[in-house]
DNA sequence: TACTCTGTTGAATA
DNA sequence: TTATTCAACAGAGT
């Protein structure tokens, strides 16, 4: 489920904690979220760790602690971020909790495709220096996604959008709204694009980004009224502008939902 | 009961 | 290097 707006949501879920210590943390060290993480490391650093601050970018987010403490959270599909309080036991799928004085900021994650990283250093990790530019972001420019398209011609325009090197935070249901507003078949290779397609997909892929974060972003919650998103889970969906029945087939891998008239090619 | 589906992604394979 | 497929997991739905 974590997309863009919804990672955004889910990193201010913390803020309460900031500028507080951790007492504790308790984890299931064990559970495939913290594969490749020094997990002894973690326990270690931030117990006595003041959160300092956070960002996210695309899907990913990083906390900073001091102790030269970072901690790289990615939702997976089915990750949360929530506080609780202090007393608070952890659940069966809450496989990180940091207790403070005055709460517990809680990460859960049922399916465990999520991941948590630790870094300890005066900068903050490689791996996020590296992500890319998200569409959010004003260094998202019509130049930059052009550059990237053209380095994938055999992909399907959907299967494009869900790569997170080019197109960091959007998922399957945002992928699917911005071809709808673009007018894009979903199954359209990248290559044969025109012009007017590519500038179209890169209107519509802002405005989706930033309208969820807009609407999304700040207070959890369903997009606007008209969107794509309200009919595409439904077998009985329809074009929110036709009514016509919406299309369906895996493209990319995924479920794509489309509008025939309004994405005829 | 058994089988299918799911908003992710990254490893293995071609 | 890039594209495709499948598995990791747990639960809900049919």
């Amino acid at each position: 489920m974590p997309e863009l707006a919804e990672v955004e949501f889910y990193r201010t879920q913390w803020n309460d904690g900031l500028g507080k210590k951790v007492l504790r943390v308790a984890l299931h060290g064990d559970k495939r979220i913290f594969r490749g993480t020094d997990v002894e490391g973690l326990e270690r650093v931030l117990a006595g760790s003041v959160l300092k601050s956070s960002e996210a970018r695309g899907k990913q987010m990083l906390f900073r602690f001091t102790k030269d403490a970072w901690l790289g959270l990615h939702l997976g599909m089915t990750g949360k971020l929530t506080t609780a309080p202090a007393d608070h036991a952890p659940a069966k799928h809450e496989h990180l909790v940091l207790f403070q004085k005055e709460r517990a900021l809680v990460f859960e994650d049922m399916r465990q495709f999520g991941r948590v990283h630790f870094h300890q250093g005066k900068e903050a990790p490689a791996w996020w220096a590296e992500i890319g530019v998200a569409p959010n972001d004003p260094e998202f420019t019509l130049e930059l996604m052009r550059a990237f398209l053209a380095r994938r011609p055999k992909l399907t325009v959907k299967a494009v959008l869900l790569v997170q090197e080019g197109f960091p935070g959007i998922g399957n249901w945002m992928a699917d709204e911005i071809l709808w507003r673009a007018g894009i078949q979903p199954a359209r290779l990248v290559r044969d694009l025109s012009e007017e397609a590519s500038a179209r997909l890169w209107k519509e892929t802002r405005y989706v980004a930033r309208e969820a974060l807009k609407k999304i972003g700040k207070k959890f919650g369903d997009p606007p009224k008209g969107w794509l998103f309200h009919e595409r889970w439904s077998r009985k969906g329809v074009c929110p502008k036709h009514d016509t029945p919406l299309e369906r087939a895996t493209i990319g891998g995924r479920t794509t939902a489309w509008c025939a008239r309004c994405q005829p090619s």
